[in-house]
Parts: C-alpha cells; sequence; structure tokens
DNA sequence: AAGCCTTTGTGAATACGCGCACAAAGTGGC
DNA sequence: GCCACTTTGTGCGCGTATTCACAAAGGCTT
C-alpha cells in the first residue's frame, strides 16, 4: 500500500495509528458503560493492550485532548476518535455473498452498533435469493448496481467464493464503491483511489501454525530431504515428500 | 559470515515476512493448479500484491531457492514455504463458541485443505449442544479440558460473546494451549508465550471508513461544536473543551 | 566456449514505528 | 500564592521494514 499523499493539513494520521483507534473506542466506550469520566493513559492503553507512550503519541496525532496531571476526558475522547474515524455519520455497507459467512456477517452486532447500516444482502444462488436472513432479504447478484445506487452504498462487504471475488469487485468499483473490505482468499486488484481491507482466517491460522511450529521446535526437526548437507536440497527430491 | 550461510533456518525470520508466506502459498498453488512449473519473482509478486524485492527478500529468508535467470520452481517454494509455515504437519483446532461466526467457521473450507483439523466445536447454549454442525456435534464448554487433552487441542479458535472470551481463554491457556485466534470483540490477556491473533470485522470497517471519509474531505472541516448538526454524545462538558 | 540475456539475491538508502525519558502543564493542598 | 505531585505531549535514538539498484549467477544461442 502506498503512502498516499495527504495534502489535506496536517491530517497525516499514521495508518498504524488509525488501525488502534477502534481499540482505543472500544475501551473507552467499555468505561463510559462503567460511568467513568475520566481516565488516563496508563489505564486505557492497558485497556487497550498497548505502550502508555505509544496511545499518547497516537491520542496527541488527533489533536491535543488530554489534561496534564488528570488524564482524557472520557466522553470526549470517544467523540473525537469516532469523528476522526468517520462514525458519527452513517456508511451504508453491502454484503455480497449470503454463505455461512456472508450469514453470520448479516447477524453481526458490531456493524449496527457503530453506525454502519447493512443496505442489502446479494447472493447469484437462486436457491438463497429471495431468503431472509437477519431481517433482510436476500437479493440477486443482478441487481448488484441497482442496489449500489439507491441506497448510496459506500463500503462493498465481499464474501463470496474466491473466483466470484474479483468479478463483483470490478463491479462494485464499477458502480463507485471505493472501500471493499474482502473476505474471500485471493488478491484483489483494484484502481488508484479504492481501498480494499482483507481478512483471511486461514491466514491467520497458518501464521500461528509457524509460531507454534518455532516454540516446538522449528522446521526441520527431521530433515525432510536426503543429503541434508550444506546445499539446498535438490528440487527433484521433495515431490516424494510432498505426495508421500 | 559467509554471503551463503548455510543452513540459514535462521529462527529470525521478520514477523512481516511471515504474515506474507501464506500470501505467496495461495498464489502458488493458484499456480500450480494451471500446471505452471516455474515463476520469476516478478511474475508471483504480482499474484501476491506486493513489490518484487519484497518477495525476493522474504524468499531469501528461507534459503536460496531461486535459479537465476529462471525464477523459482512452484512447486519446490510450495514445499519449502509450507514446511517453514509448519503446514506439512496437522494441527489440531477447537472452535469455541457457536453462534453465527462458530458456524461459519466450522464450515469454512480453509481449515482443513491446509492441515488445520477442527476436533471439536464447544459452546455453553444447553439449545445449542447436540446440535451437529459441518458434521460435527457440539460439545458443552464443560468438556472444553477434557476435549483439549484429549485431541492434543494446539489452537483455539474463540468466537464467543465478549463477555465470555476472556474466561475462555484462561480455561485453555490453563490446558496448555498456546495459541489462540481471537474473534471476540476484546483484548485479550495472556502469559508471556502464548501468541494471540485477533481478527475483528468492526474494526476492519472503521479503518475503511476512515479512509472513505478522507477522500470525501476528511472530518471536520468545519469544527463540528454544537449547534453543527449532530448531536453529540453527551452534555455540555466536552463542547466547552473544544472551544477553550 | 564465449557472449548475451534474464533473473535472483542482497548491500545500501530511506521510511516508519516504537518506547524511553523528560520537560511542560495542569491540579490540589496548605 | 506557592509548592509538591501527577500526567500529558514529544524529542530522540533504535530497530524493523521497504524499496532501489546492481553485481553475481545461471541458461541459451551461436
Amino acid at each position: 500500500m502506498t503512502p498516499r499523499q495527504n495534502r489535506q493539513r496536517d491530517r497525516g494520521i499514521p495508518e498504524a495509528t488509525v488501525a488502534r483507534l477502534p481499540v482505543y473506542l472500544r475501551a473507552l466506550t467499555g468505561l463510559q458503560e462503567r460511568e467513568v469520566a475520566t481516565v488516563s493513559s496508563e489505564e486505557l492503553a492497558a485497556a487497550a493492550g498497548v505502550n502508555s507512550a505509544k496511545l499518547r503519541k497516537d491520542l496527541s496525532h488527533l489533536g491535543s485532548y488530554g489534561t496534564r496531571g488528570v488524564g482524557y476526558e472520557v466522553e470526549y475522547l470517544v467523540y473525537q476518535i469516532s469523528r476522526e474515524l468517520g462514525l458519527t455519520q452513517d456508511w451504508v455497507v453491502a454484503i455480497i455473498g449470503v454463505g455461512n459467512l456472508g450469514r453470520a456477517l448479516a447477524g453481526y452486532g458490531g456493524f449496527a452498533s457503530r453506525g454502519f447500516r447493512v443496505a442489502g444482502l446479494l447472493d447469484a444462488d437462486e436457491a438463497i435469493v429471495g431468503q431472509e436472513i437477519s431481517g433482510k432479504t436476500v437479493a440477486h447478484i443482478d441487481r448488484l448496481e441497482e442496489m449500489i445506487a439507491e441506497h448510496g452504498v459506500s463500503i462493498a462487504v465481499i464474501a463470496t467464493p474466491a473466483g466470484a471475488a474479483q468479478g463483483v469487485c470490478d463491479r462494485v468499483v464499477a458502480s463507485g464503491v471505493t472501500s471493499v473490505l474482502n473476505f474471500a482468499p485471493v488478491v484483489l486488484s483494484v484502481p488508484e483511489g479504492v481501498d480494499v481491507r482483507k481478512v483471511d482466517l486461514s491466514i491467520e491460522l497458518q501464521i500461528l501454525a509457524f509460531h507454534e511450529q518455532r516454540k516446538a521446535g522449528g522446521p526441520g526437526d527431521y530433515e525432510p530431504v536426503a543429503g541434508g548437507g550444506e546445499d539446498p536440497p535438490g528440487p527433484a527430491q521433495y515431490v516424494e515428500a510432498v505426495e508421500a
């Protein structure tokens, strides 16, 4: 991802900071529910699982919203972060692909609670079209463009099989959508100016497996290839290992 | 040190590299299906959506597996990456929390296809216990420790409501699990040596909203203080703070 | 075998993110 | 009003990640 030129003022909030703001926000709303009025960077950092200096630096990118000697006013900070993240306005979301995952997403409470409104569910499978899921009727994918225009969809959630994802992506982008959340296990290619974020369960598991393996002693406890001397194993031999 | 550290199965593979290896692996298996025998770093990088120099450097951490002037042999590279990630062995997974998301996870094909075996599904809800989901019968959460020990679970997937997640996490960690994939919207605290990865749909959407908002002109070009249209949360206090 | 062409592997430069440590700023007590 | 105490905001150094650019290495052709 390119560090896009951010000409807007001094609003160059680091990407790493942006990624943490939602975490802070969640911790803060938790405090709000417990009616805590103010919180120190130390406390909030602990709740968010980060270093307190990092938290202060992150917040300093939004402005100077703390009070030295006291801390941050919870409610005020919630509002500032929400505004920075764009959560003070509503975002219209379309979920494309109503398989197991799409269904789970449609029923996910975390959407509505933060200003994300699911305008519609779409699928190509005639057997699914027409079904009612979480209070919404599944529409046919043919009506994708229509729905995007009609409801003003600005974020598309792609939960289709891998093979259909790029095609769907092209269509939503052609319809003017510039933000895509992709659950399909493919790398989507999009034109400049379109943001894609990817969630991939399989990749997360593989990363965990790597660390788990390392804890257990790393790869090559056994040498998987004969003649494991100093040279890298030749290409011819591993095939047996793989197919064995 | 010689430029070629033979057997540089250096445990110091950068985290950023590890996170990309599964992406390369997926691109490679795609090539395998199309029966492509060799691939250049340029082509593979394009398929994985990264810079080719980065790809080469990533692969160089695993060893010197390419041929200059030719590229990488697809099948060989698939094997090497799989081995490095620990996918040449089976990993036993337990899914805790069988709501919408847990159900979707249970049926997710990406698990089984990479050596992840779902040993069991667990839930606290008596109405769900006993149901059959994707060929597995849901067990009661009381049998968590028993199941972990019996099946040798090494990765726990937590898909419970937020409130239950930390408790479940403590229990799986106490049972010896050292890798956790957390879907619950909470920050889990775990002892040293336990890896936690988090997937949070809501956070991803919020990050997209931030960028979407910025594309549209950024937050609060005008001061979003009282009278500005929306009702900011909370009474009068922070309004003063804004203007002060 | 020699030369040309392609592509890898990597040194070097740059950018970025993190966390320490501390001065500045504000609060509360007396 | 002054002082002691708390906590923010940030300068700075360090380590990691990314990208460029090129020499080395291999194959292919003649």
